[in-house]
DNA sequence: ATGCCTCGAGTTCA
DNA sequence: CTCGAGGCAT
């Protein structure tokens, strides 16, 4: 380090380095233009601390040595404003903007008024007081009239100066503003929390509340808190401008960071248009707030106007819908689902949350519960995950009321009273009374009945309930059964037990409207496909394209419904939980007499499909054989088993000498003949070679040759929305073109298709350089090949 | 065994 | 959308 030798004197050195110092800090924090390098900034920082320590004569209250105190205070002493601060009026509502703009238009007598705008930082209001210059005590806003002391720490805060700049300031000065905490300086310290096992900030406006509060202003200098000034409190003494915008610009001048994003705008129109404006840019702002404020930019108007209780007439906070809210836990329920899965929810007292009404939320399942601890009773914070679903993101610890109780999981199902099990190693918890139970019966049926499986419309869940309480629908083939006369039957029964009874004509008439269509609907409903046939059965691990898979290799549903699980491992993606799921589906007979019945109450498939030619290579014995799961049977010593015992007879008969001198080791030979020896496995192989054999001569006729699709072999990703295709056409038109198209961007994605709004695998692609196709680029591939 | 990559299943409100 | 878990490549 380079020793200047001081040519000058200890005290201009050191006012010189003020100097300095204070003119980083502004060029910084106010003018947002670095200057001199952090390096640098400390170089010069410990150089005044040297001469302070050496002359402690020379140390003033504002020299910027002295930004943290070291002596924590005892508790925070109150502070009367003598100029209260303010509480604003919410506009939440285009139609409350106009309202407080009328207002103004009619007491002044003015037409589309200017307004100084700005955005409302979601941090902390405080009051700060310069004497001759010089910051001498800051303030909390407290109730408005009352706030607490909290001056030691609010020095700690750089972008706070403690020595105004220019000289036209009021010898007493208090400014208004608010003190937050940057949305990175918010994650990196608490990625550093989490590492380093320190606190960890709720959010940035807490982290803001809570830092100011500390009794050690060295704990608040180590966090990264900032500053923006909004106002003026007394200014004795002094010409003051005349418009509040050009107060922001003086306050800009004597030294306080004011937010670029401050304006003005004219009328409601221009105020609604700056909102609009704040709110594109509101999620990539480098700090959180919750609205912008109109102030009537005009000071002679603001006294004019004046107040209402605390609130100007002449200003107005128009917020954004909250994207996280406070409620609390009235109840945690448990839902059953279409395959049992016991989901816990919990009840919340209705909330505002991104703009709807939140009423439940998910908690998933028991160990989510137990991870948040969330109970009964419980203040909870509740936010919209991915703008869409509520979740419950944690609790409030301290506002948790006495002689609560961790949550469980009920041992018997709510609806039916069986009992939830819980498998070992599985997060999800079931109610094992399957289709004794009201609730799987009525999620199954609405699951038949959804779009993209049989696609009856005006089969709300709501009357699948109804209809199998009262006894009409017990299985989903009861659904063709139903006539209209039983549909106006079920209603009038509903209606009574319900005790609503609208007896008038008009209601009459609605009734039967809704049971003409839902009888439409349903026979609407009776030509379908197999795949999607496959896929309302509700068959356990069976989704869309799992059913699609099955019906494009197998074809036919006579084949598929008996099929063994070993010949349904031969379709890709399909192991042996799924075949097992499968094939255990099938073998309960009640399952096959609901096909039956759907089939002899009109059901068809109307798009018979072949066989697969891909099908044909793996019809053979060392395949099944691979494909049985006997112990030790790896692929190699099945097809070695295979080549030698090929039939049925002599795979069940064999005894196992001839196995071993067949080649098999040993081992092999005895594990496959512990396997015959089971009556179920004997019976699984014989059902195999049966199954194998009808599969071969249903190829028979099955040609070899597919046309090559232009998209063959490529997947594709979709996102966002697409203004001409519905995403459902989209990715028909693309899979009749070969390609596969799939729900997230992997590094195997061929491309990604971005629509309007396109969100996170947008990012995704980007990021993996995947390539991206815009719309227009989907038509015009697409309208070359159709 | 381990680590992608997909699929299935469950979810909220207007 | 998110999570869990099945399938499969390594």
């Amino acid at each position: 380090m380079t020793h200047r030798t001081p040519e000058t004197s200890p005290a201009a050195r050191a006012a010189d380095l003020r100097a300095r110092i204070d003119d980083a800090n502004y060029r910084y924090y106010v003018l947002d233009e670095p200057t001199i390098a952090d390096i640098e900034y400390d170089r010069l920082l410990r150089e005044l601390e040297a001469i302070e320590a050496a002359h402690p004569e020379l140390a003033t209250p504002d020299s910027p040595t002295q930004r943290v105190g070291n002596k924590p205070s005892g508790a925070f002493a109150e502070v009367r404003h003598e100029i209260p601060m303010l509480s604003l009026g919410n506009a939440f509502t285009d139609a409350e903007v106009e309202d407080f703009e009328r207002r103004i238009e009619q007491r002044l007598e003015v037409r589309d008024p200017l307004f100084s705008v700005e955005p409302k930082f979601d941090g902390l209001a405080i009051s700060l007081r310069y004497e001759d210059g010089v910051f001498v005590r800051g303030a909390t806003r407290g109730d408005g009239e009352t706030g607490e002391d909290v001056t030691a720490n609010l020095r700690t805060i750089k972008a706070i100066p403690l020595r105004l700049r220019g000289h036209d300031w009021p010898a007493v000065l208090e400014v208004r503003g608010e003190v937050y905490m940057p949305r990175a300086a918010f994650e990196a310290w608490n990625e550093r929390a989490r590492r380093e096992g320190g606190k960890v900030l709720a959010n940035p406006r807490n982290g803001a509340a809570g830092s100011l509060r500390q009794l050690d202003p060295r704990i608040t200098a180590e966090r990264p808190l900032a500053f923006y000034a909004y106002a003026l409190g007394v200014a004795a003494g002094v010409h003051l401008p005349a418009t509040h915008s050009a107060t922001l610009k003086k306050l800009r001048e004597w030294g306080f960071p004011v937010s670029a994003l401050v304006d003005t705008a004219r009328g409601t129109a221009g105020c609604l248009a700056y909102f609009a404006r704040i709110g594109a840019m509101r999620d990539t702002l480098p700090f959180d707030i919750d609205g912008v404020v109109y102030k009537l930019d005009d000071l002679a108007g603001q006294r004019e106007l004046g107040f209402v209780g605390r609130t100007p007439r002449w200003a107005l906070a128009h917020k954004y819908p909250a994207q996280e809210q406070q409620t609390t836990v009235e109840a945690i329920d448990v839902q059953i689902g279409r395959t049992g899965a016991a989901t816990p929810t919990a009840r919340l007292a209705p909330v505002q949350v991104g703009g709807v009404t939140v009423t439940n939320a998910t908690l998933h399942n028991a160990d989510q519960v137990a991870r948040l601890d969330v109970r009964v009773g419980d203040t909870v914070i509740v936010r919209r995950a991915g703008d869409v679903i509520p979740e419950v993101v944690r609790v409030v610890p301290d506002l948790r009321p006495p002689h609560t109780h961790p949550w469980q999981m009920p041992a018997h199902c709510p609806i039916c009273g069986s009992d939830i099990v819980r498998e070992e190693g599985e997060v999800v918890a079931r109610c094992t009374g399957e289709l004794t139970c009201a609730a799987q019966r009525t999620r199954a049926i609405f699951h038949f009945a959804a779009r993209r499986a049989m696609d009856i419309d005006g089969l709300g869940e709501r009357y699948i309930e109804d209809l199998g309480d009262l006894g009409y629908v017990r299985s989903v083939a009861d659904l063709y059964k139903l006539t209209l006369a039983d549909l106006l039957e079920m209603k009038r029964r509903a209606d009574e037990r319900d005790g609503t009874t609208p007896e008038t004509v008009k209601a009459g008439k609605v009734a039967t409207k809704w049971a003409e269509n839902l009888i439409e609907a349903i026979a609407h409903s009776r030509r379908t496909t197999l795949e999607r046939f496959l896929y309302a059965l509700g068959i356990t691990h069976v989704g869309e394209s799992t059913a699609k898979a099955l019906a494009t290799w197998f074809g036919q549903l006579e084949t598929i419904r008996h099929l063994p699980w070993p010949l349904l491992k031969l379709v890709p993606d399909i192991g042996g939980e799924v075949a097992r799921a499968i094939d255990a589906f099938f073998q309960q007979a009640g399952n096959q007499r609901v096909i039956d019945q759907l089939l002899a109450h009109g059901v068809e498939i109307a798009d018979p499909h072949v066989p697969s030619p891909k099908l044909r290579a793996a019809l053979d014995v060392a395949t099944l054989l691979t494909n049985l799961e006997v112990p030790k049977l790896t692929e190699k010593r099945a097809a070695q088993l295979a080549t030698h015992f090929a039939t049925l007879d002599d795979l069940l008969k064999v005894p196992e000498h001839q196995l071993v001198s067949a080649g098999l080791p040993a081992d092999t030979a005895a594990a496959f003949v512990a396997w015959r020896a089971e009556d179920a496995h004997r019976h699984l192989l014989q059902r195999s070679f049966e199954t194998l054999d009808a599969l071969r001569s249903a190829l028979a006729g099955v040609s070899e040759t597919t046309a090559a699709l232009p998209l063959e072999g490529q997947t594709v990703v979709l996102t966002g929305t697409l203004s001409t295709l519905t995403r459902d056409e989209a990715k028909a038109k693309l899979e009749a073109l070969g390609a596969k198209v799939a729900g997230s961007v992997s590094k195997k994605t061929s491309f990604v298709v971005a629509g309007e709004a396109a969100g996170s695998k947008l990012d995704k692609a980007q990021e993996l350089g995947v390539e991206i196709w815009d719309e227009a680029r989907l038509l015009e591939f697409l309208a070359a090949r159709e």
